[in-house]
DNA sequence: CGCTTAATTGAGGTTAATCAAACACTGTGG
DNA sequence: CCACAGTGTTTGATTAACCTCAATTAAGCG
């Protein structure tokens, strides 16, 4: 697809519809196209903050906690914005878990242009705290919760986020490996390898080839999350 | 102090400088005031998502996630905006951790209001992302450090948040209890008080009653956090 | 000074990590 | 289309870190 479309994808999904065309243009000038592989980083060793749209694929934005130990703070899909820090006491870097597209901007140039437009700051501020909403639940699952919550709460969210419901199934193509998710939920691959198997033996989801979990039974998965019940 | 000077500051912490009168006037219209003893929760079940400023004392940002396990998901400190969301999946709570005294806004009406004066929007903006990233260093503690790193993470940040310099030391006094640290750390108590011991014996730092720290090695104390050094 | 609560210390148990090996998927070449 | 190679995943045995339970000590406060 071209990048004409892409910014127009990104217009679609950010700006707000009535949008002058001079502040679309000036978006659209400070926007860079950036394609990645799966497994590359483009983004890597950029000087400054950036704000990334996620036009097409999936990324893992990974931190390097030491050498051998890293932590996925956060998966994001097609249509997500993504901040992405300039390397600082921990190494942030986004990385593409299968073939993408983004756009990206110099975060404090796109904040100075989105100050001017107030619908647009707005948009960016709301998608900011459901980052950091999304942020504070990984923190409650990552502080308290057992192996077997972790995974369940990660499949729930992941069904919601990028599955396909299928009357009382939901079917999700997994684009990251247990490797990653091991690395999001804090966990070794081992574990959630184990943790997969209970699941299956329970009857509560099935798997099919690397990639692909049905979930056969939603609400003894949502129960597994160790959620508290919503009046509680 | 009266409602007005806690308002001023407010007005100072977060509006620009610029600011009209009149939207001066509509956000103390929007502002309530609340006080609070150490261990109140006055913002507790809310309809709506909230918006509050720590004009004085200390809060603890709780997150249950079930009857007998608590992650704290954040600190707060005076002058500090915090995002509390309405009771969702899990239940937060902004539980004051010193006498204090808080500044509350409903969130849809202070973004409201935010979205007209651009130089607004940007300030909760840009507080808004200094949270998610803290909350993003948060999970990388959480999901990857050990407990004697979390503990040293912990300590190197309370000293830059609130601690006081002392040549080459940095006293800390915490107003938060063991149970506290445990529970933004995922820790138990026992675990955080052997930890204290074995930094207190190794003379990175010396403790003074239930609440002063003082760091004696801050360099080591930084090293024992396990952050990557700046450039690796 | 004594009471109450918080913090520390100790012993033993549990969960998940580590180390090691077997197996299965996916893609490639015959 | 099948065999093979290479990697990713699963399974198993052992270990280590942290938790749990229990007892002791210290801090704060009337």
């Amino acid at each position: 697809m071209a990048v004409a479309d892409r910014f127009e994808q990104f217009a679609t999904a950010i700006l707000p519809s009535g949008l002058s065309s001079s502040a679309h243009a000036r978006f659209r000038s400070l926007a860079r196209h950036v394609e990645a592989a799966a497994g590359d980083a483009p983004l890597d060793y950029m000087e400054h903050d950036q704000i990334v749209f996620v036009a097409r694929g999936a990324t893992k934005l990974v931190a390097r906690a030491s050498l051998d130990r890293e932590q996925i703070v956060a998966f994001h899909f097609a249509d997500d914005l993504v901040s992405l820090p300039a390397r600082g006491r921990h190494s942030y870097s986004l990385v593409a878990l299968q073939e993408s597209e983004f756009l990206a901007f110099s975060a404090s140039e796109f904040l100075n242009s989105a100050q001017q437009e107030s619908g647009v700051a707005n948009e960016i501020l709301r998608r900011s705290l459901v980052s950091l909403s999304r942020c504070r639940e990984k923190s409650i699952i990552l502080g308290r919760k057992t192996a077997q919550e972790r995974l369940a709460s990660f499949l729930t969210t992941m069904a919601d986020r990028i599955g396909t419901p299928r009357e009382t199934q939901c079917v999700i193509d997994l684009p990251m490996s247990r490797r990653d998710i091991a690395d999001s939920l804090g966990l070794t691959i081992e574990t959630v390898s184990r943790q997969f198997t209970i699941l299956r033996d329970q009857k509560l989801l099935e798997t099919s080839g690397r990639s692909i979990v049905t979930i056969t039974n939603i609400a003894a998965l949502e129960n597994r999350a160790g959620h508290l019940p919503a009046a509680a």
